[in-house]
RNA sequence: GCCGAAGUGGCGGAACGGUAGACGCGACGGUCUCAAAAACCGUUGGGCUUACAAGCCCGUGUGGGUUCGAUUCCCUCCUUCGGCACCA
């Protein structure tokens, strides 16, 4: 290194660890290997070992009570990066601390191994998505591995090996008899250049990623699940242990349950065969205020309720509405615009005719795809008249309502007015009457609107579970056979560079003959959403290599539900609402005996770098192995888990790292210490309680964060009990027992959170292999009871004083100490003491006036 | 716009309505060293009084409220993050 240049190697605070040990400098770990843990020996010393011994090895006959803990399964993308090391080893940990508490413990690992970027893969590089998979696989167990996890590799899943995804589609054949499987068309991105259909992620700014040309909308017909059949059940959540309000909340928007009225518009004047059309609106107390309806452009009613002379204009509008892609549609900007069909609709309740229009602010798959536009309550609706010249009607007066033109609508409560025989009703009244008088003349009744779609599972890809579905001329369209699953990938396909899916061009694949009448279909070409394959792979893990069905009923009921479930909370809606709705039908369906999969869901926060989220595109991913290399597993382990609360995530930096590598090795520090070397000196009874006692309070403290994943205060108490130690150590006088006990009881409970360390430590330390084979170490609340305690004393609410007093002391005599206190005095001098309040074991609070 | 979470030292973060800032990082001082690094020990919210000892005041995004007492509970507003977004 050249004179002069402070280059990165020179000594300065911000200098990331790793480029540190880039210069050279290993001083850090290696110096006097004996005084410092060698972790580049004893991390593979122990996970060799774990592993010949199949230390974490679940067995289904352990008489232990169980305990499911599962962590999401990762996408095999290549590289594990920190936020898998920050989602994995807490879970890890926490699943750990289980098992030392007595429960038989299933921890288990495997890949969501289906997905776009495979495929993506081999159109880019040639490589078959199989082939990438599997090696990305084979790279990310490696790095698994190195986390040091409990995971037993006996039981791991691979959902695009045909071993599991015959399965899926055994499941779906299920769910398709029991009718919750259908075909329907359904809009679908589509690239007119690539001549393919793009998944949401493929549409940049409207635009193909590929080829950036405009992506319109196309109907394709494709698979749903019946998830709408549920959404009343999936909105209640009581069968559920504890589960984040958060989620739940998210949940229950998603689904998006709305209480209203349908009421029917009479259009019988056409004479079509369809004599009315029906509204859905949550606001059936401004029913006298309709002045238009308003139908989605998409409507299979407005072909024919359309006028001749109306015809062009109104194509029109619906050839562009199409051409819109979801997104622009979607966007709050958008001006309400729309098309008058020439038709009209009578609302029955005032005998009134009101224009029928087109506007793609109406959703054909919400309601009825038909509104009612009030446009003086309803500010869409009052944009839309605005606009078009239409009136506006007031039918629920504001308070002190004179009259006048409204500015925007008014969509609270008021009372009824030109409403007919109910004027004069407060409107929450007269929303009741109205639909009973509705209801009545049958015009409709009291529904409920869901936001919630049903699920499309269809993909036009090639990476994922093929829908085992034929289509034949004659036949129709028929389920393949459960004894021909599975309905395997061919492994020889061609990827064309627009990312059409190679199954639709591939004659084997495709050809095949009808399992009814024997003559010429072809295949089902789409492929399933990756969601199906997770939204059941938590079975599958209870019977990993079960061969009669999906998973083995007996093992299913030993294991399921899941106890504890813990990953990102990105997937609130979508993995665990489809998993959520999964359970229930294959519950409905006899194949699972409990209402919900997962009965504990804890959510680790996102990791971020650089202030920004880490991506690839950004650059700024943080992979753990150099740091795992130069420090090892544990000390990333700990640092993860140090950084804040789990469920808040965190910004990922080496600045703090340098402390968790400094304290493990002061535990090995204080566990290498000749603690024969204290009897020595003289013992000292005060010294040794005092271990005692902060021991006792440290195992007490770290069960009870450990057990709602709060590492980093379990943590904290951990080194407060290290810091006790290193000054109890100087100070002497401690009972050597007392200090074996605490380094033990330190050990054990540092175990889930640092297992290579510990092991190694508890193995100097003359213990039976192995720690994690152990229980937790127990408190006792009389050894962590404080025999003196702090009083406060407050006047007026502030602090004046403090006094160290027996722990046990009373209520008056706590008062008249706080009385007679020095300190305190001169605030009570000639002032009138108006209130003194005591709270136990804490303070006295003098109230003078 | 709606729903949800969160705003605390230089930084990450602790605090059953009861001592704000545990624990760690960084910084500063010291020990060791020819010197540095590492390691170890100590100090570390801001301001003020004071020779010292010892005190005082201010401080948990903003402004109110409840309370003997509020980081904690309630209301207003601001900011950040996450989700949904024309849902009739």
């Amino acid at each position: 290194m050249g004179a002069g240049l402070a280059l990165p190697c020179d000594r300065r605070g911000g200098v990331s660890i790793i480029q540190r040990l880039r210069c050279g400098d290993t001083t850090m770990t290696m110096r006097t290997p004996e005084r410092r843990y060698n972790h580049r020996e004893n991390d593979k010393k122990w996970q060799e070992r774990w592993e010949r011994d199949k230390l974490y090895q679940v067995r289904d006959d352990d008489p232990r009570p169980k305990w499911y803990e599962l962590t999401m399964y990762p996408y095999p993308s290549g590289n594990l990066h920190i936020g898998h090391w920050y989602a994995m080893s807490p879970a890890d940990a926490h699943a750990r601390f289980r098992r030392m508490q007595g429960y038989n413990v299933l921890h288990p690992m495997g890949f969501d191994a289906f997905g776009l970027p495979a495929e993506n893969a081999a159109i880019k590089r040639g490589i078959h998505p199989h082939t990438w998979t599997m090696d990305n696989i084979e790279n990310m167990r490696r790095q698994l591995r190195s986390m040091g996890a409990v995971y037993d590799w006996d039981r791991e899943i691979i959902c695009a090996l045909p071993e599991y995804y015959r399965w899926s589609q055994w499941l779906f054949l299920q769910l398709h008899k029991a009718g919750l499987a259908y075909r329907a068309k359904a809009p679908a991105n589509w690239c007119p250049s690539c001549q393919t259909v793009l998944a949401n992620e493929q549409v940049v700014d409207g635009k193909c990623e590929r080829c950036d040309s405009p992506v319109s909308r196309r109907d394709l017909e494709q698979w749903f699940f019946r998830i709408t059949r549920y959404a009343e059940e999936l909105l209640d959540f009581s069968g559920l242990l504890d589960w984040p309000e958060r989620i739940k909340a998210m949940q229950t928007n998603w689904i998006g349950r709305s209480v209203g009225v349908e009421i029917s518009f009479d259009i019988s004047e056409y004479g079509l065969e369809e004599r009315e059309i029906r509204t859905f609106t949550t606001r059936i107390d401004t029913i006298y205020g309709v002045t238009f309806l308003v139908m989605a452009p998409e409507h299979p009613l407005v072909a024919r309720l359309t006028t001749p002379e109306r015809r062009a204009e109104v194509d029109a509008y619906i050839a562009q509405a199409r051409r819109q892609t979801e997104v622009e549609r979607l966007s709050t900007e958008h001006e309400k615009t729309g098309v008058f069909i020439g038709s009209y609709a009578t609302n029955r309740l005032n005998g009134e005719r009101v224009p029928i229009f087109i506007a793609d602010y109406v959703l054909l798959t919400y309601g009825t795809g038909i509104v009612m536009g009030v446009p003086a309550h309803d500010q869409r609706d009052f944009d839309f008249a605005r606009r078009y010249g239409l009136p506006i009607r007031v039918v629920i007066a504001p308070a002190g309502w004179k009259g006048e033109e409204l500015e925007e609508a008014y969509v609270e409560d008021g009372i009824q007015v030109s409403s007919g025989p109910f004027d004069g009703l407060p409107s929450r009244e007269g929303k009741e009457r109205i639909a009973d008088h509705i209801q009545g003349q049958g015009w409709g009744g009291r529904t409920v609107s869901y936001r919630l779609r049903d699920w499309l599972i269809s993909r036009q890809r090639y990476w994922g579970t093929p829908i085992p579905m034929v289509y034949c001329d004659k036949c129709g369209i028929i389920p393949v056979p459960e004894k021909d699953l599975p309905v395997l990938l061919p492994e020889d396909a061609q990827f064309r560079p627009t990312g059409e899916s190679p199954l639709k061009y591939h004659p084997g694949f495709l050809n095949t003959s009808c399992p009814q009448c024997q003559g010429p279909a072809q295949r089902e070409t789409d492929t399933m959403d990756t969601f199906v394959d997770s939204s059941w792979y938590l079975l599958r893990y209870a019977s990993p290599h079960y061969h009669q069905g999906p998973f083995d009923p007996a093992t299913v009921r030993e294991w399921l539900p899941v106890n504890q479930y813990t990953g990102g909370a990105e997937h609130a809606v979508m993995h665990l609402l489809y998993a959520r709705f999964f359970n229930k039908a294959l519950r409905d369906l006899g194949l699972v005996e409990f209402d919900e999969p997962f009965l504990r869901l804890y959510n680790q926060g996102t990791i971020i770098a650089e202030r920004h989220k880490m991506s690839k595109s950004r650059g700024n991913v943080v992979t753990p192995d150099p740091y795992v290399e130069e420090l090892g597993a544990d000390v990333v382990r700990t640092y993860l888990m140090f950084l804040g609360p789990w469920d808040q995530g965190g910004e990922w930096s080496d600045a703090g790292i340098n402390g968790m590598a400094r304290w493990l090795n002061r535990v090995w520090d204080l566990t290498h210490r000749d603690a024969a070397a204290l009897s020595q000196r003289p013992t000292d009874a005060e010294a040794t309680r005092s271990l005692v006692r902060i021991t006792h309070k440290t195992v007490r403290k770290v069960e009870e964060d450990m057990e709602r994943f709060k590492f980093n205060t379990a943590l904290a108490a951990m080194m407060e009990l290290t810091n006790h130690m290193g000054r109890a150590w100087d100070e002497g006088g401690v009972e050597p027992v007392a200090w074996g006990d605490a380094i033990d009881k330190l050990l054990l409970l540092l175990a889930p959170i640092a297992p290579h360390v510990t092991e190694e430590l508890w193995e100097r330390t003359g213990h039976a292999y192995s720690i994690h084979s152990q229980s937790l170490p127990t408190w006792d609340g009389e050894l962590a009871r404080d025999e003196e305690i702090t009083l406060v004393v407050q006047v007026n609410g502030r602090v004046r004083d403090r006094i160290q007093v027996a722990a046990g002391i009373g209520e008056e005599e706590a008062k008249g100490l706080a009385l007679e206190s020095q300190r305190v005095q001169p605030y009570l001098d000639g002032k009138e003491i108006r209130q003194v309040i005591y709270v136990r074991g804490r303070l006295v609070n003098v109230v003078v006036g």
